[in-house]
RNA sequence: CGGGGCGUAGCGCAGUCUGGUAGCGCACCUGCUUUGGGAGCAGGGGGUCGCAAGUUCGAAUCUUGCCGCCCCGACCA
């Protein structure tokens, strides 16, 4: 992409609604517009990343055996009603009335909705397990949205439900989601810990939030370092065999947010290992047994013909929320630095002088190379001062800059800067490429 | 929803107390010079001063009402 034809409205000053660094960082970097309080739109920058980190959030569901469905943003009152919902929810959601006066309302959660879909098809036990999710916009109309998308009214979450026959059936579920959860957060770069969470009516031990640590975290969390170091299941996790050893392994070493902290059970920790940190929730996975399937008649036959109520479990993933969180992560006083699977772009191509002949002609056969490998390039070709283009470059954070002046060229030379580390090469185009090319296959 | 604050050009702000017909920096456009970490000079474009009513010869400025946004708290993916 060439940054002449492209849409990066970049500001040079931060707005002064933006309290946090990531919102500020958005801001700047001109991957949202705040449309209204808690809603935003997403410019093509930020929708870039935030379509990567959907690809990563599904291909891990995918994997894990869910399914994608999609369902709409509004619903209709009637199913709420029938949870009980409707009443309960209160002001957060917000109630929409259509041209004939039918209650309408946008959806803050799917529980019903989906299991209008299961109760309508499905009979039996032998279509068990079935885990359907989507990832769609969601309104929950807060009372005080802030911290830009990290607590936005509208969001885009990727929510799964799923049905098992019995509660032994909807763990085995949930350890399925715990797993998928580790390996979508470690694609993103992120260090996420589960920690142990309210469990609702249902009570036990199936519920957890992810929490990733970042300085401006919004709640004070409490762990065991040895889940920091902790080795992530691989790709060839088999999520039909028995998950709940690494299950196990996850939960065992102390980690709680504060309202579920046990002073005394972490005091017990050796000093080294305990880590008091500020924590981002993106993800919340529970059981919540028949909670909805009761009320709504969500029942299979059993393998003896006698009918069941299926018990049912949720996963949410706060998508648009992890936008911002992983900046919160990883970011310094210059700007943005991307996970490398979740960049809007691999490389930011730098032209140092545009309009200089032996420039122009190196860096377009630089972009034009690296397109044809498949490396992502943004190919800042606009006329600017070498101090604003790399002001810029850092601050959209893509992870190698490849800097192209007549002064190197001079010397057959064009230089790689990695964004997180600082570091720098001077290389010469050919090997730069080749460099490139081999860092981004 | 309680408490506090702010709405003046795309962004950051001054002007409001004490009414006189709107300004600064950045960004944008033109030209010249400059050119490896947010250049300089010159010229230029852009604002129903959040909206509405009122007071007044005259309102960004005073009065009233409304709307929007932000911060702290309670609440939450």
């Amino acid at each position: 992409m060439r940054l002449s034809r492209y849409f990066l409205p970049i500001l040079r000053e931060t707005p002064k609604e933006a309290e946090i660094v990531s919102h500020r960082l958005m801001l700047r970097a001109g991957m949202i517009r705040q449309q209204s309080a808690g809603i935003y739109s997403w410019l093509p920058l930020g929708q870039r990343v935030l379509a990567s980190i959907g690809r990563i959030v599904r291909e891990e569901q995918d994997r894990a055996g869910a399914i994608e469905i999609l369902m709409p943003t509004i619903q209709s009152a009637e199913l709420w009603r029938e949870s009980g919902r409707y009443e309960d929810y209160g002001l957060e959601m917000l109630r929409i009335e259509d041209r004939h006066e039918r209650e309408m309302l946008y959806g803050p959660t799917n529980e019903e909705m989906v299991t209008e879909i299961f109760r309508s098809y499905v009979r039996s036990y032998r279509e068990l397990p079935l885990n359907l999710y989507h990832i769609q916009w969601k309104f929950r109309d807060e009372v005080r949205p802030r911290f830009g998308v990290m607590r936005g009214r509208e969001f885009l979450m990727k929510d799964a439900y799923s049905f098992d026959l019995d509660q032994e059936g909807a763990r085995a579920s949930y350890n399925r989601m715990f797993v998928a959860y580790l390996r979508t957060f470690d694609r993103l770069g992120l260090k996420a810990i589960p920690m142990r969470a309210e469990s609702g009516p249902i009570g036990g031990d199936m519920s957890h939030e992810f929490i990733i640590l970042a300085d401006t975290g919004e709640s004070q969390v409490f762990s065991s370092r040895r889940l920091l170091d902790m080795a992530v299941p691989g790709e060839d996790t088999d999520f039909s065999a028995d998950l709940s050893p690494i299950v196990d392994a996850w939960t065992t070493p102390y980690a709680a947010t504060e309202e579920k902290h046990d002073p005394a059970a972490f005091e017990r920790l050796p000093e080294s290992e305990r880590v008091s940190a500020r924590g981002i929730e993106v993800g919340h996975i529970f059981y919540f047994g028949t909670k909805y399937s009761e009320p709504m008649g969500a029942k299979v036959a059993g393998p003896d013909g006698q009918m069941r109520t299926v018990h049912m479990g949720s996963y949410g993933i706060g998508v648009s929320r992890l936008v911002a969180a992983v900046i919160e992560a990883s970011h310094d006083d210059a700007g943005i630095i991307w996970p490398r699977n979740i960049t809007p772009f691999h490389v930011g191509l730098v032209n140092l002088k545009p309009g200089d002949k032996n420039t122009d002609l190196a860096c377009e056969t630089l972009y034009a190379r690296l397109a044809k490998a498949g490396v992502e390039v943004l190919y800042d070709d606009v006329e600017a001062r070498a101090g604003a283009k790399f002001a810029t470059m850092d601050l959209i954070g893509l992870p190698h800059q490849l800097i192209v002046g007549p002064k190197g060229l001079e010397r057959d030379e064009v230089e790689i800067k990695n964004r997180r580390d600082g570091s720098r090469q001077n290389l010469s185009p050919d090997a730069a490429v080749n460099w490139l090319v081999a860092e981004w296959r």
